[in-house]
DNA sequence: TTAACGATTGAGCAATTGTTCAACTGAATG
DNA sequence: CATTCAGTTGAACAATTGCTCAATCGTTAA
């Protein structure tokens, strides 16, 4: 904080406005980490998988197959979305096999769906 | 479409999974929509504007003050929400008032900050 | 008309992102 | 053992992103 605050060049804006907007984004930790939820689900890619995921168990091979991407590709997605706890995998010789790790993120994937649509 | 489709060396992998997952991802314009969402709200400060819109209606300046950034780095973010239709603004003489434009924003963050708090 | 000011816009830049490529790991098979 | 192959990892690259700076627009007031 105290950093060089730019204000309309008289000075005073709205102050009670700004003062309640103020208290709506006063806990920084939490909105940080909304935002992080959000990017990692802003890639189409990212969010294909995990919507792919939320209907069945699938190996890297199958989701490579499924995206028509290489399985390094999807690996390295994997692992972002491994370190959101959003999806874990389970091992099984040497395939990998992933599903959902948090089921609210349905939910929140739902909610998006359903402003695209009307 | 028909592209070099990568696939395990062997050839098949579970085609019933695949099959079934990619049911779940079949509409490709929905899915883009909902990330392009998903992207709009995963910067911290565009989170914040429209979090802080969602309380109050403000102008430019307001908004600038709140989040410590320049009159121009508030402009350009908001020209982001208003082409998705997110935010929208009313013009009294020089000024411009920003509400937001969508209620199901709202839920849609609250869905994403209850994720962080489990 | 002129000056002031809130707001907008475009160029430019550093930082971040998603993918490919190549090398590598580790488990299963011969 | 050596080979095979699903999966992982790191480097590199183009593309995108969010901000600053400077110029400009549009409205208000002198």
């Amino acid at each position: 904080m105290t950093k060089p605050i730019p204000v309309c060049k008289i000075g005073i804006v709205h102050k009670d406005k700004v003062k309640s907007a103020q208290s709506a984004i006063k806990n920084e930790h939490n909105i940080l980490e909304a935002s992080e939820i959000f990017k990692i689900l802003s890639d189409p890619t990212r969010l294909k998988i995990v919507m792919a995921l939320a209907k069945e168990e699938l190996c890297v091979c199958d989701i490579a197959a499924l995206l028509n991407l290489t399985e390094s590709a999807i690996s390295h997605q994997l692992r972002l979305l491994k370190n959101s706890r959003i999806v874990k995998h389970r091992r099984d010789g040497k395939m990998a096999y992933y599903t959902l790790d948090d089921e609210h993120i349905e939910d929140l994937i739902k909610a998006a769906l359903q402003h695209t649509t009307e």
